[in-house]
DNA sequence: TGTACATCAGTGAACGCGCGTTCACTGATGTAC
DNA sequence: TGTACATCAGTGAACGCGCGTTCACTGATGTAC
């Protein structure tokens, strides 16, 4: 059957969107294309209408992913306090527990490493990342300082979401967050 | 065949540390149990003579790497300066290069927390790390230092793992290490 | 304005493949006599 | 010491399953006349 117009157009974007969730909430290797697209209402068949791979279908979902995260990092740097707000956001309990919506490195980073070539979007996402704390920062070694602030956002996050004892999994968080916002107060 | 009394005991070994490095190297979901045994030049059906299931073998191999990560850590905490070793080697190009014989958290975490329910032995490693980290500093927020420290150990190698540019890999691994030193000698 | 036709997003059966797991079996060795 | 037997680690074919991918097809819609 034809569509409307922009029917194509909006299908596309339903599958990047729900595989960019599904992908970053139980990983590439383990998300299907036959239940994604079936959660989408469709039938596995007809995604090769909008992507020609798999492969292509991840590269497009991750960068999807970068984005919005850029989107909703933006809305914590508009505030008052912007890198303050940009550290409690990404360590809360709330990020913790929704991998699908939020930040796409603690989740697929070692996948996407572990794949035959790694994807250059990996590198945009933190390249865009490092740039926007660092822009924060009025030290001298701004730069130097956003890798590691960087670094331990993405590793207190995993952490925090792998451990099985919920108080420890807490502790990862707050002790993390306090540390950040100490030194973000420091230099910038 | 009958073999010798402690040939099966070897084996059990040998298929603990090949799966060990492939977690590791190719994550838990991409190792199949029928290369795994290849390659140790046995076939897959001998597998269910050593362990009940594949999740079994993960258990297993898990708190195997966990144990071996153990003993490298205390070799470096052996030396003169403990701490300043211990950054050095975790976030040396080596250990970013060769996934197969380190740190089973940058590379397995994620994969770990995605699956049903996660693994004690995660917290284990997580633990024991903390555990000797703190003790080497002398600060009165050792512990909340000690969680900040492994976060940004295991968040760098892990980036510095996944981005395609050599340079900003680099940069990351002597970023962290340069900062981490510092807090180390601050603290310590 | 009404009708015939071309388009093409989506359908659903089928493909080969590797996965984890099962199972009847083999045959070299340790043990019992 | 020599022989018959029990053991059981490892063999390899087979299982059902879900994977990514292909492909002949459908049928509602936009377009041409």
């Amino acid at each position: 059957m034809r569509y409307s117009a922009d029917h194509k157009a909006q299908t596309h974007e339903r599958i990047v969107k729900e595989a960019s969730a599904r992908f970053r909430r139980d990983g590439i290797g383990a998300t299907g294309l036959q239940p994604l697209m079936k959660a989408l209402g469709l039938t596995h068949g007809g995604f090769y209408a909008h992507f020609k791979s798999k492969d292509e279908l991840v590269e497009t979902a991750l960068r999807a992913a970068t984005e919005e995260l850029t989107e909703v990092c933006e809305k914590a740097f508009a505030k008052p306090q912007p890198l303050q707000s940009f550290i409690d956001t990404y360590l809360s309990p709330a990020h913790r527990d929704s991998p699908e919506k939020g930040c796409p490195l603690p989740t697929m980073a070692a996948e996407l490493g572990q794949r035959g070539q790694p994807s250059p979007i990996t590198d945009q996402g933190v390249e865009d990342r490092l740039a926007r704390i660092a822009a924060t920062l009025k030290a001298e070694d701004a730069d130097e300082q956003a890798v590691v602030m960087l670094s331990t956002l993405v590793g207190a996050l995993m952490l925090s979401r792998s451990v099985e004892d919920p108080q420890l999994s807490l502790r990862i968080l707050d002790s993390a967050r306090k540390a950040l916002k100490l030194q973000a107060d420091a230099a910038g």
